[in-house]
DNA sequence: TTGACATAATACCATTTGGTATCTCATTAA
DNA sequence: TTAATGAGATACCAAATGGTATTATGTCAA
């Protein structure tokens, strides 16, 4: 099995991590400034972190006494590869899902 | 927050529903069908399935005493929606499919 | 050096999760 | 009608998960 999809899969499936990307795909952002956009203590920011490096969303780097968080896009690339799988199923019902696509949004 | 952003996540998260999606996606199955593939008990199925449904991947509809398990293409809409926010990080997969997806209406 | 700061590490807790076993219900077939 | 079949419901269990509190470590600044 695709140990590198299944860690990906699951940092996603938090909306904390989830939130978390989303702010580093902004700016690169220590534990510490994360901490203050989340009602939870820094032990519990830090725990999402581990769980997004192991699936390899971020990556960390040491400057100082402070850690560097970033986005790191390459890996989305097991995720993105699995959901391609469906491109041919998806095309078979192009109505379908392009009513999908677009709806939420409009 | 998106509750429906999160059942889909949340479904996707775990290897054996991600493997149900896969098979759904070629043909419609029954419970009893998709337990032969597994080595786990029809009550664990189930409860797969349930997460799915809640997630709002699958369609279920029943037939006499079966009951008929189908993708629905809509709910992966929340997370290519997700997805979608990071073009820029992600590499142009993700945004090549959309172009495929919205294209022909062009 | 001393103290404050940013983080790491560990232990611990409650809840969720993935699974089983068991019982019941509904439908089909004999 | 009776028996077998496909599925739902519930109770239960071990492990994983998301969180806290506490203690320890390394680094910057006065």
């Amino acid at each position: 099995m695709n140990t590198q999809t299944q860690n990906a899969f699951r940092a996603l499936a938090d909306p904390t991590r989830r939130d978390i990307v989303q702010m580093l795909a902004s700016e690169e952002m220590t534990i510490g400034q994360l901490t203050e956009c989340f009602d939870m203590t820094r032990a519990a920011v830090k725990k999402h972190l581990t769980v997004l490096s192991d699936g390899g969303l971020i990556t960390v780097e040491a400057r100082g006494r402070e850690r560097i968080n970033r986005l790191e896009p390459k890996g989305m690339a097991p995720v993105l590869d699995w959901l391609s799988y469906f491109d041919r199923f998806w095309d078979d019902r192009l109505a379908n899902l392009k009513k999908a696509i677009e709806g939420p949004k409009k």
